[in-house]
DNA sequence: ATTTTTGCAAATCATTTGCATATAT
DNA sequence: ATATATGCAAATGATTTGCAAAAAT
């Protein structure tokens, strides 16, 4: 599952890499996003950011997601009961397995896709753009009970 | 591409094989459903039902595509741009390639992707329950410019 | 007859926006 | 110094809900 990782460090450093202003807010925003295990949700982070941070407005919160989201430093999915969560992204393109118990993602590999994509291309003539492929399940360690 | 439909006849077909009431605004639903080409979004039908069907409500609408999705017979999709649209589906399982210019899709064949997903499953202990692919690009109808 | 469904209007919820102020470069 | 980002509060928009009336079984 995604290791938890350091106090937000590395979305700050690919914030300054795309010469964007590191600010107050965007520090807290990694930090708390860094601490989170799992996918969470628009509304976690502002509830956490209540008692954390007082004084990090929600707008801010969603813009600074939104910003995340354009450097693909995080990225939004669509659980299968339509509801909506982030995940913090490691890699450039990939695919999430998501526990639906813990919410923990790990990465999924890409290869023997691209077959399935040139299927769809080749048969329908369909000229393919962007793919995603989310997969849903319980991790190893919600199955074990060992959390 | 989905080919147009009846009338809505399939949709109502399957309303009443699971026991349920077949009503006049699903009547309703089921046609201006049948009667799109391509994904649509809430507001398109209830815009459509303005003009067609005044005196639909909203909230039976949004009633009728929570009945239709629970019966798998209309799917969320959830666009690159964070959108969400529905399309109407054929059969049980399978997954979109869905054209982002005209909005129609088509299925992709599951085959292939089973090798993926035991491959999440070996790797990490993961066991899934669910999965979604969604392709999106471009159909030959408009690459072709024959819309 | 009974249960389910509907329409309406109001309530709720998440997200966005305008704008004066504060902050990073 | 200058451009960018922030917080606030208000606006927006979509979805949900309560409930009495209507329709389906």
């Amino acid at each position: 599952m995604s290791g938890r990782v350091d106090h937000g460090g590395d979305l700050l450093t690919a914030l300054a890499d795309a010469g964007i202003r590191v600010t107050e807010p965007r520090r807290a925003m990694a930090s708390l996003i860094s601490t989170r295990d799992g996918h969470f949700t628009t509304g976690d982070l502002v509830a956490a950011a209540r008692s954390a941070y007082p004084g990090l407005g929600r707008a801010t919160i969603f813009r600074a997601l939104d910003l995340f989201t354009s450097l693909g430093l995080v990225e939004r999915v669509d659980l299968p009961g339509g509801d909506h969560a982030w995940v913090a992204c490691a890699t450039a393109h990939h695919h999430h397995a998501i526990c639906t118990r813990c919410g923990r993602s790990t990465e999924v590999d890409d290869r023997g896709l691209a077959e399935i994509l040139a299927e769809v291309a080749g048969r329908s003539g369909f000229r393919v753009a962007t793919h995603r492929l989310e997969v849903f399940g319980t991790c190893a360690s919600c199955l074990t009970g060992h959390v």
